[in-house]
DNA sequence: GAATTCATTACACATTTGTATAACAAAAAA
DNA sequence: TTTTTTGTTATACAAATGTGTAATGAATTC
Protein backbone atom coordinates (compact mmCIF):
# COMPACT_ATOMS: atom_id res chain seq x y z
CA UNK A 1 0.00 0.00 0.00
CA UNK A 2 1.69 3.14 -0.96
CA UNK A 3 2.05 6.70 1.21
CA UNK A 4 -1.61 7.90 -0.28
CA UNK A 5 -3.75 5.15 0.13
CA UNK A 6 -2.36 4.59 3.86
CA UNK A 7 -2.87 8.51 4.50
CA UNK A 8 -6.51 7.73 2.98
CA UNK A 9 -7.11 4.98 5.33
CA UNK A 10 -5.71 7.29 8.54
CA UNK A 11 -8.04 9.56 7.37
CA UNK A 12 -11.18 7.40 7.31
CA UNK A 13 -9.61 5.55 10.96
CA UNK A 14 -9.06 8.82 12.83
CA UNK A 15 -11.90 11.18 11.42
CA UNK A 16 -14.54 8.04 12.63
CA UNK A 17 -12.84 7.13 15.77
CA UNK A 18 -12.62 10.98 16.70
CA UNK A 19 -14.89 12.70 14.94
CA UNK A 20 -12.86 15.47 13.43
CA UNK A 21 -10.03 15.81 10.99
CA UNK A 22 -6.54 14.76 11.97
CA UNK A 23 -3.64 17.43 11.47
CA UNK A 24 -1.05 16.81 9.00
CA UNK A 25 1.17 15.95 11.95
CA UNK A 26 -1.14 13.63 13.35
CA UNK A 27 -0.79 11.85 9.75
CA UNK A 28 2.58 11.96 9.86
CA UNK A 29 3.48 10.10 12.96
CA UNK A 30 0.53 7.12 12.05
CA UNK A 31 1.75 6.80 8.48
CA UNK A 32 5.87 7.43 9.63
CA UNK A 33 6.66 10.34 7.83
CA UNK A 34 9.64 11.85 9.16
CA UNK A 35 8.66 15.53 8.06
CA UNK A 36 5.25 16.80 7.37
CA UNK A 37 6.08 18.00 4.26
CA UNK A 38 5.76 14.20 3.07
CA UNK A 39 2.26 14.34 3.90
CA UNK A 40 1.38 18.05 2.80
CA UNK A 41 3.05 16.61 -0.60
CA UNK A 42 0.76 13.71 -0.54
CA UNK A 43 -2.28 16.01 0.26
CA UNK A 44 -1.30 17.60 -2.65
CA UNK A 45 -2.05 15.17 -4.58
CA UNK A 46 -5.12 13.96 -3.17
CA UNK A 47 -5.97 16.86 -3.40
CA UNK A 48 -6.05 17.61 -7.08
CA UNK A 49 -7.33 14.01 -7.79
CA UNK A 50 -10.12 14.47 -5.48
CA UNK A 51 -10.04 11.87 -2.80
CA UNK A 52 -9.88 14.96 -0.19
CA UNK A 53 -11.58 17.87 0.27
CA UNK A 54 -9.54 20.70 2.61
CA UNK A 55 -10.62 23.60 4.10
CA UNK A 56 -9.85 26.46 7.02
CA UNK A 57 -6.26 25.84 8.25
CA UNK A 58 -5.90 23.36 11.08
CA UNK A 59 -7.33 19.71 10.64
CA UNK A 60 -9.12 20.57 7.33
CA UNK A 61 -8.95 17.63 5.62
CA UNK A 62 -11.77 15.71 4.92
CA UNK A 63 -12.82 12.49 2.77
CA UNK A 64 -14.10 14.17 -0.44
CA UNK A 65 -17.66 13.53 -1.42
CA UNK A 66 -19.81 10.59 -1.15
CA UNK A 67 -16.79 8.77 0.72
CA UNK A 68 -15.99 11.25 3.09
CA UNK A 69 -17.69 11.94 6.56
CA UNK A 70 -20.30 8.76 5.76
CA UNK A 71 -19.88 8.55 9.44
CA UNK A 72 -22.74 8.64 11.53
CA UNK A 73 -23.61 12.25 12.93
CA UNK A 74 -24.66 12.55 16.94
CA UNK A 75 -27.87 14.12 15.12
CA UNK A 76 -29.79 10.74 14.47
CA UNK A 77 -32.11 9.63 16.75
CA UNK A 78 -34.81 6.70 17.12
CA UNK A 79 -38.36 7.65 16.24
CA UNK A 80 -40.83 5.05 17.44
CA UNK A 81 -42.80 3.78 14.97
CA UNK A 82 -46.29 2.61 15.13
CA UNK A 83 -47.86 0.56 11.69
CA UNK A 84 -51.21 1.66 13.11
CA UNK A 85 -52.29 3.86 15.59
CA UNK A 86 -54.16 2.01 18.18
CA UNK A 87 -57.35 2.86 18.38
CA UNK A 88 -58.74 3.47 22.06
CA UNK A 89 -55.04 4.24 23.36
CA UNK A 90 -55.12 7.87 24.04
CA UNK A 91 -51.64 7.31 24.94
CA UNK A 92 -48.71 6.15 22.91
CA UNK A 93 -46.18 6.66 25.32
CA UNK A 94 -46.96 3.70 26.60
CA UNK A 95 -47.40 1.24 23.85
CA UNK A 96 -44.61 -0.72 22.39
CA UNK A 97 -43.73 0.56 19.25
CA UNK A 98 -43.70 -1.60 16.05
CA UNK A 99 -40.00 -0.78 15.17
CA UNK A 100 -37.11 1.85 15.53
CA UNK A 101 -36.80 4.54 12.82
CA UNK A 102 -33.52 6.14 12.73
CA UNK A 103 -33.78 10.06 11.31
CA UNK A 104 -32.75 13.54 12.13
CA UNK A 105 -35.09 14.87 14.42
CA UNK A 106 -33.89 18.83 12.76
CA UNK A 107 -35.11 16.94 9.53
CA UNK A 108 -38.76 18.11 10.94
CA UNK A 109 -37.86 21.26 13.09
CA UNK A 110 -37.55 18.86 15.95
CA UNK A 111 -34.61 19.13 18.63
CA UNK A 112 -35.51 15.59 19.83
CA UNK A 113 -37.65 12.84 19.09
CA UNK A 114 -38.89 12.80 22.42
CA UNK A 115 -42.74 13.91 22.11
CA UNK A 116 -42.62 12.33 18.04
CA UNK A 117 -43.65 9.32 16.86
CA UNK A 118 -44.31 7.79 12.80
CA UNK A 119 -47.37 6.13 11.79
CA UNK A 120 -47.90 5.19 7.80
CA UNK A 121 -50.94 6.30 6.60
CA UNK A 122 -53.86 4.74 5.10
CA UNK A 123 -56.50 5.95 2.82
CA UNK A 124 -56.48 9.25 0.24
CA UNK A 125 -58.72 11.30 2.11
CA UNK A 126 -55.38 13.74 2.71
CA UNK A 127 -54.32 13.43 -0.84
CA UNK A 128 -55.59 17.06 -1.71
CA UNK A 129 -52.51 18.33 0.97
CA UNK A 130 -49.80 15.85 -0.67
CA UNK A 131 -50.20 12.98 1.74
CA UNK A 132 -50.37 9.87 -0.18
CA UNK A 133 -51.53 6.08 0.87
CA UNK A 134 -48.54 4.44 2.36
CA UNK A 135 -46.55 7.72 3.41
CA UNK A 136 -45.33 7.57 6.96
CA UNK A 137 -46.34 10.49 8.85
CA UNK A 138 -44.10 12.29 11.36
CA UNK A 139 -46.51 13.41 14.56
CA UNK A 140 -45.33 15.48 17.36
CA UNK A 141 -48.18 15.47 20.10
CA UNK A 142 -48.27 19.00 21.21
CA UNK A 143 -51.47 21.10 21.87
CA UNK A 144 -52.57 21.36 17.96
CA UNK A 145 -53.48 25.10 16.76
CA UNK A 146 -56.34 25.38 13.85
CA UNK A 147 -55.54 24.33 10.72
CA UNK A 148 -52.85 22.32 11.60
CA UNK A 149 -52.96 18.35 10.30
CA UNK A 150 -53.54 15.80 13.12
CA UNK A 151 -53.65 11.92 14.22
CA UNK A 152 -56.89 12.29 15.81
CA UNK A 153 -58.98 9.52 17.84
CA UNK A 154 -62.38 10.15 17.19
CA UNK A 155 -65.47 8.56 18.53
CA UNK A 156 -62.98 5.26 18.76
CA UNK A 157 -61.39 5.41 15.51
CA UNK A 158 -57.96 6.83 14.39
CA UNK A 159 -57.70 9.34 11.44
CA UNK A 160 -55.51 12.07 9.92
CA UNK A 161 -57.20 15.33 9.06
CA UNK A 162 -57.08 18.83 8.99
CA UNK A 163 -58.19 20.54 11.91
CA UNK A 164 -60.77 23.15 11.35
CA UNK A 165 -62.31 25.30 13.49
CA UNK A 166 -65.84 26.57 13.56
CA UNK A 167 -68.47 28.27 15.19
CA UNK A 168 -69.56 25.18 16.99
CA UNK A 169 -66.32 23.90 17.85
CA UNK A 170 -63.93 21.61 15.51
CA UNK A 171 -64.17 20.01 13.13
CA UNK A 172 -62.29 17.10 11.01
CA UNK A 173 -61.51 18.28 7.41
CA UNK A 174 -60.48 15.86 4.20
CA UNK A 175 -58.56 16.78 1.66
CA UNK A 176 -60.14 14.75 -1.16
CA UNK A 177 -63.35 15.69 -2.38
CA UNK A 178 -64.20 12.08 -2.15
CA UNK A 179 -64.21 11.54 1.49
CA UNK A 180 -66.36 12.61 4.06
CA UNK A 181 -65.29 15.30 6.59
CA UNK A 182 -65.70 14.51 10.53
CA UNK A 183 -67.86 16.36 13.01
CA UNK A 184 -66.63 14.34 16.52
CA UNK A 185 -69.56 13.89 18.12
CA UNK A 186 -68.66 13.23 21.26
CA UNK A 187 -64.91 13.21 22.22
CA UNK A 188 -61.85 14.42 19.76
CA UNK A 189 -58.77 13.25 21.06
CA UNK A 190 -55.66 14.64 19.45
CA UNK A 191 -53.05 12.31 19.12
CA UNK A 192 -49.89 14.14 17.42
CA UNK A 193 -49.73 17.04 15.05
CA UNK A 194 -48.17 16.43 11.45
CA UNK A 195 -44.52 17.73 11.45
CA UNK A 196 -43.21 15.83 8.53
CA UNK A 197 -43.20 13.25 5.73
CA UNK A 198 -41.24 10.31 4.28
CA UNK A 199 -42.09 8.96 1.31
CA UNK A 200 -40.61 5.65 -0.67
CA UNK A 201 -40.67 6.22 -4.49
CA UNK A 202 -42.38 3.14 -6.23
CA UNK A 203 -44.30 4.06 -9.02
CA UNK B 1 -30.09 33.08 26.27
CA UNK B 2 -26.73 33.44 28.24
CA UNK B 3 -23.41 33.05 26.68
CA UNK B 4 -22.80 29.58 27.58
CA UNK B 5 -26.08 28.45 26.37
CA UNK B 6 -25.10 30.40 23.16
CA UNK B 7 -22.12 28.35 23.18
CA UNK B 8 -23.60 25.29 23.23
CA UNK B 9 -25.56 25.95 20.55
CA UNK B 10 -23.63 27.03 18.36
CA UNK B 11 -21.20 24.06 19.32
CA UNK B 12 -24.47 21.60 18.38
CA UNK B 13 -25.25 23.47 14.83
CA UNK B 14 -21.33 23.64 13.97
CA UNK B 15 -20.20 20.52 14.52
CA UNK B 16 -23.07 19.14 13.14
CA UNK B 17 -22.98 20.78 9.81
CA UNK B 18 -19.09 21.14 9.16
CA UNK B 19 -18.11 17.67 11.12
CA UNK B 20 -15.43 18.82 13.32
CA UNK B 21 -15.51 21.58 16.27
CA UNK B 22 -15.03 24.75 16.00
CA UNK B 23 -12.56 27.04 17.13
CA UNK B 24 -12.50 29.41 20.24
CA UNK B 25 -12.21 32.48 17.35
CA UNK B 26 -15.35 30.85 15.48
CA UNK B 27 -17.27 30.71 18.42
CA UNK B 28 -16.15 34.22 19.26
CA UNK B 29 -17.61 35.38 16.36
CA UNK B 30 -20.62 33.49 16.40
CA UNK B 31 -21.50 34.10 19.91
CA UNK B 32 -20.10 37.56 19.41
CA UNK B 33 -17.40 38.27 21.89
CA UNK B 34 -15.20 40.90 21.32
CA UNK B 35 -12.18 38.65 22.40
CA UNK B 36 -11.70 34.95 22.50
CA UNK B 37 -10.88 35.42 25.91
CA UNK B 38 -14.99 35.54 26.46
CA UNK B 39 -15.23 31.91 24.95
CA UNK B 40 -12.61 30.72 27.23
CA UNK B 41 -13.95 31.65 30.42
CA UNK B 42 -17.49 29.68 29.59
CA UNK B 43 -15.46 27.24 28.14
CA UNK B 44 -13.99 26.77 31.55
CA UNK B 45 -17.33 26.72 33.38
CA UNK B 46 -19.01 24.49 30.78
CA UNK B 47 -16.01 22.06 31.25
CA UNK B 48 -16.64 21.92 34.73
CA UNK B 49 -19.61 21.63 35.02
CA UNK B 50 -19.19 18.34 32.33
CA UNK B 51 -21.33 20.11 29.24
CA UNK B 52 -18.33 19.73 27.10
CA UNK B 53 -14.89 18.16 27.14
CA UNK B 54 -11.49 19.26 25.59
CA UNK B 55 -9.11 17.15 24.28
CA UNK B 56 -6.08 18.16 22.25
CA UNK B 57 -5.21 21.66 21.09
CA UNK B 58 -6.96 23.33 18.17
CA UNK B 59 -10.85 22.18 17.28
CA UNK B 60 -10.44 19.94 20.53
CA UNK B 61 -14.31 21.22 21.72
CA UNK B 62 -16.65 18.41 22.14
CA UNK B 63 -20.22 18.50 23.75
CA UNK B 64 -20.20 15.66 26.57
CA UNK B 65 -21.50 12.63 27.17
CA UNK B 66 -24.65 11.59 26.14
CA UNK B 67 -25.04 14.52 24.51
CA UNK B 68 -22.27 14.60 22.49
CA UNK B 69 -21.61 11.05 21.43
CA UNK B 70 -25.26 10.07 21.43
CA UNK B 71 -25.44 6.92 19.72
CA UNK B 72 -26.46 5.57 16.50
CA UNK B 73 -29.11 2.89 16.25
CA UNK B 74 -26.96 0.69 13.51
CA UNK B 75 -29.41 1.43 10.99
CA UNK B 76 -28.81 4.90 10.13
CA UNK B 77 -26.28 6.09 7.92
CA UNK B 78 -25.41 9.27 6.09
CA UNK B 79 -26.37 11.02 3.24
CA UNK B 80 -25.00 13.12 1.40
CA UNK B 81 -27.24 16.35 1.20
CA UNK B 82 -26.70 19.07 -1.60
CA UNK B 83 -28.77 21.60 -1.52
CA UNK B 84 -28.12 22.31 -4.72
CA UNK B 85 -27.01 19.85 -8.03
CA UNK B 86 -23.91 21.51 -9.78
CA UNK B 87 -24.89 21.94 -13.20
CA UNK B 88 -22.08 20.76 -14.94
CA UNK B 89 -21.00 18.64 -12.46
CA UNK B 90 -21.37 15.28 -13.71
CA UNK B 91 -19.78 13.45 -10.65
CA UNK B 92 -21.46 14.06 -7.11
CA UNK B 93 -19.09 12.16 -5.56
CA UNK B 94 -16.55 14.68 -6.24
CA UNK B 95 -18.37 17.12 -5.24
CA UNK B 96 -18.38 18.10 -1.32
CA UNK B 97 -21.50 17.77 0.05
CA UNK B 98 -23.34 20.80 2.28
CA UNK B 99 -24.22 18.61 4.85
CA UNK B 100 -25.36 15.29 5.73
CA UNK B 101 -28.31 13.62 6.62
CA UNK B 102 -29.01 10.93 8.99
CA UNK B 103 -31.93 8.12 7.99
CA UNK B 104 -31.92 4.53 7.35
CA UNK B 105 -31.83 3.57 4.33
CA UNK B 106 -34.12 1.08 4.56
CA UNK B 107 -37.13 3.78 4.50
CA UNK B 108 -36.26 4.51 1.05
CA UNK B 109 -35.83 0.56 0.05
CA UNK B 110 -31.64 1.11 -0.20
CA UNK B 111 -29.38 -1.39 1.72
CA UNK B 112 -26.78 1.51 1.73
CA UNK B 113 -26.61 5.01 0.87
CA UNK B 114 -23.31 4.62 -0.83
CA UNK B 115 -25.04 5.57 -4.05
CA UNK B 116 -27.28 7.94 -2.95
CA UNK B 117 -27.52 11.65 -2.20
CA UNK B 118 -29.95 13.76 -1.30
CA UNK B 119 -30.87 17.55 -3.26
CA UNK B 120 -33.53 19.76 -2.16
CA UNK B 121 -36.59 20.04 -4.74
CA UNK B 122 -37.12 23.53 -6.42
CA UNK B 123 -40.33 24.41 -7.79
CA UNK B 124 -43.30 23.19 -8.75
CA UNK B 125 -43.16 20.99 -11.86
CA UNK B 126 -43.92 17.55 -9.84
CA UNK B 127 -46.42 18.45 -8.12
CA UNK B 128 -48.81 16.05 -9.68
CA UNK B 129 -46.84 13.72 -8.81
CA UNK B 130 -47.29 14.26 -4.76
CA UNK B 131 -43.18 16.46 -5.00
CA UNK B 132 -43.63 19.53 -3.55
CA UNK B 133 -41.32 22.65 -3.94
CA UNK B 134 -39.12 22.38 -0.42
CA UNK B 135 -39.01 18.76 -0.34
CA UNK B 136 -35.88 16.81 0.36
CA UNK B 137 -35.54 14.17 -2.95
CA UNK B 138 -33.74 11.18 -2.22
CA UNK B 139 -31.98 9.89 -4.99
CA UNK B 140 -30.16 6.91 -5.92
CA UNK B 141 -27.19 7.11 -8.50
CA UNK B 142 -28.65 4.36 -10.83
CA UNK B 143 -29.59 3.12 -14.54
CA UNK B 144 -32.88 5.04 -14.88
CA UNK B 145 -35.73 3.19 -16.65
CA UNK B 146 -39.10 4.29 -18.70
CA UNK B 147 -40.84 6.00 -16.01
CA UNK B 148 -38.88 6.72 -13.38
CA UNK B 149 -38.49 10.55 -11.71
CA UNK B 150 -35.06 11.31 -12.39
CA UNK B 151 -32.93 14.48 -11.54
CA UNK B 152 -31.47 14.95 -14.92
CA UNK B 153 -28.66 17.31 -16.37
CA UNK B 154 -30.09 18.83 -19.90
CA UNK B 155 -28.16 21.44 -21.54
CA UNK B 156 -26.55 22.13 -18.81
CA UNK B 157 -29.58 22.55 -16.73
CA UNK B 158 -30.95 20.35 -13.46
CA UNK B 159 -34.06 19.28 -13.37
CA UNK B 160 -36.50 16.76 -11.65
CA UNK B 161 -38.65 15.90 -13.97
CA UNK B 162 -40.34 12.04 -15.33
CA UNK B 163 -38.61 10.43 -18.16
CA UNK B 164 -40.87 9.30 -20.52
CA UNK B 165 -39.67 6.77 -23.80
CA UNK B 166 -41.00 8.40 -27.01
CA UNK B 167 -40.23 7.03 -30.65
CA UNK B 168 -37.74 9.20 -31.49
CA UNK B 169 -35.93 8.76 -27.99
CA UNK B 170 -36.45 10.15 -24.56
CA UNK B 171 -37.86 12.98 -22.67
CA UNK B 172 -38.83 14.83 -19.65
CA UNK B 173 -41.98 15.11 -18.26
CA UNK B 174 -43.51 17.68 -16.09
CA UNK B 175 -46.32 16.32 -13.54
CA UNK B 176 -47.90 20.02 -13.51
CA UNK B 177 -49.65 21.07 -17.04
CA UNK B 178 -48.36 24.94 -15.94
CA UNK B 179 -44.88 23.40 -16.52
CA UNK B 180 -43.59 22.49 -20.16
CA UNK B 181 -41.69 19.28 -20.96
CA UNK B 182 -38.12 18.80 -22.13
CA UNK B 183 -36.92 17.42 -24.81
CA UNK B 184 -32.87 17.58 -24.52
CA UNK B 185 -31.64 18.60 -27.67
CA UNK B 186 -28.24 17.66 -27.24
CA UNK B 187 -27.13 15.68 -23.98
CA UNK B 188 -29.37 14.22 -21.58
CA UNK B 189 -27.40 13.28 -18.38
CA UNK B 190 -29.21 11.05 -15.49
CA UNK B 191 -27.66 12.26 -12.10
CA UNK B 192 -29.99 9.84 -9.94
CA UNK B 193 -33.29 8.35 -9.97
CA UNK B 194 -36.50 9.09 -7.31
CA UNK B 195 -36.16 6.58 -4.80
CA UNK B 196 -37.54 8.91 -1.91
CA UNK B 197 -39.04 11.63 0.00
CA UNK B 198 -38.34 13.76 3.38
CA UNK B 199 -41.03 16.63 3.77
CA UNK B 200 -41.16 18.88 6.77
CA UNK B 201 -44.55 20.02 6.92
CA UNK B 202 -45.38 23.55 7.87
CA UNK B 203 -48.29 24.90 6.52
C1' DG C 1 -22.42 51.72 50.78
C1' DA C 2 -18.64 48.50 50.40
C1' DA C 3 -16.98 44.22 49.01
C1' DT C 4 -17.20 40.63 46.04
C1' DT C 5 -18.39 38.01 42.19
C1' DC C 6 -19.50 37.89 37.27
C1' DA C 7 -19.04 38.91 32.45
C1' DT C 8 -16.31 40.92 29.28
C1' DT C 9 -12.34 43.21 26.82
C1' DA C 10 -7.52 44.37 25.30
C1' DC C 11 -3.25 42.57 24.94
C1' DA C 12 0.22 39.11 24.98
C1' DC C 13 2.48 34.79 24.12
C1' DA C 14 3.91 30.02 23.69
C1' DT C 15 2.35 26.20 20.79
C1' DT C 16 0.34 24.24 17.09
C1' DT C 17 -0.44 23.90 12.42
C1' DG C 18 -0.07 24.10 7.37
C1' DT C 19 3.03 24.77 3.98
C1' DA C 20 7.20 26.53 1.56
C1' DT C 21 12.32 25.97 0.17
C1' DA C 22 16.05 23.35 -0.67
C1' DA C 23 18.28 19.16 -0.79
C1' DC C 24 18.88 14.23 -1.75
C1' DA C 25 18.39 9.35 -3.04
C1' DA C 26 15.86 6.06 -5.65
C1' DA C 27 13.14 4.92 -9.55
C1' DA C 28 11.67 5.65 -14.15
C1' DA C 29 12.13 7.55 -18.61
C1' DA C 30 14.93 9.28 -22.30
C1' DT D 1 24.11 6.92 -19.48
C1' DT D 2 21.91 11.02 -18.62
C1' DT D 3 17.74 13.19 -17.46
C1' DT D 4 13.49 13.50 -15.29
C1' DT D 5 10.22 12.24 -12.07
C1' DT D 6 8.95 10.59 -7.59
C1' DG D 7 9.25 10.09 -2.69
C1' DT D 8 11.25 11.77 1.29
C1' DT D 9 13.81 14.67 4.86
C1' DA D 10 15.64 18.82 7.39
C1' DT D 11 14.68 23.31 8.29
C1' DA D 12 12.04 27.41 8.40
C1' DC D 13 8.20 30.43 9.01
C1' DA D 14 3.82 32.93 8.92
C1' DA D 15 -0.71 32.26 10.36
C1' DA D 16 -3.79 30.15 13.46
C1' DT D 17 -4.92 28.71 17.97
C1' DG D 18 -5.70 28.21 23.01
C1' DT D 19 -5.03 30.43 27.05
C1' DG D 20 -2.89 33.61 30.53
C1' DT D 21 -2.70 38.52 32.89
C1' DA D 22 -4.65 42.60 33.93
C1' DA D 23 -8.28 45.84 33.72
C1' DT D 24 -13.13 47.37 33.71
C1' DG D 25 -17.93 47.95 34.44
C1' DA D 26 -22.14 45.63 35.98
C1' DA D 27 -24.55 42.81 38.97
C1' DT D 28 -24.89 40.63 43.36
C1' DT D 29 -23.94 39.93 48.09
C1' DC D 30 -22.74 41.48 52.49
Amino acid sequence: MNSGERILKFLRSYTDKHRRPPTVREIQRAVGFKSPRGVSYFLDKLEKTRRIVRRGRSRGIFLAGTEGLRREPETAACFPFFSAIPAGRADLAETEPDRQLAMEPTLFGLRTPDRAFVVRVRGRSMEGAGIRDGDLAVLEKKEPKAGDVVAALVDGEVTLKRLVTERRGWFLKSENPDFPDLTPRRDLEVQGVLVGLVRRWKD
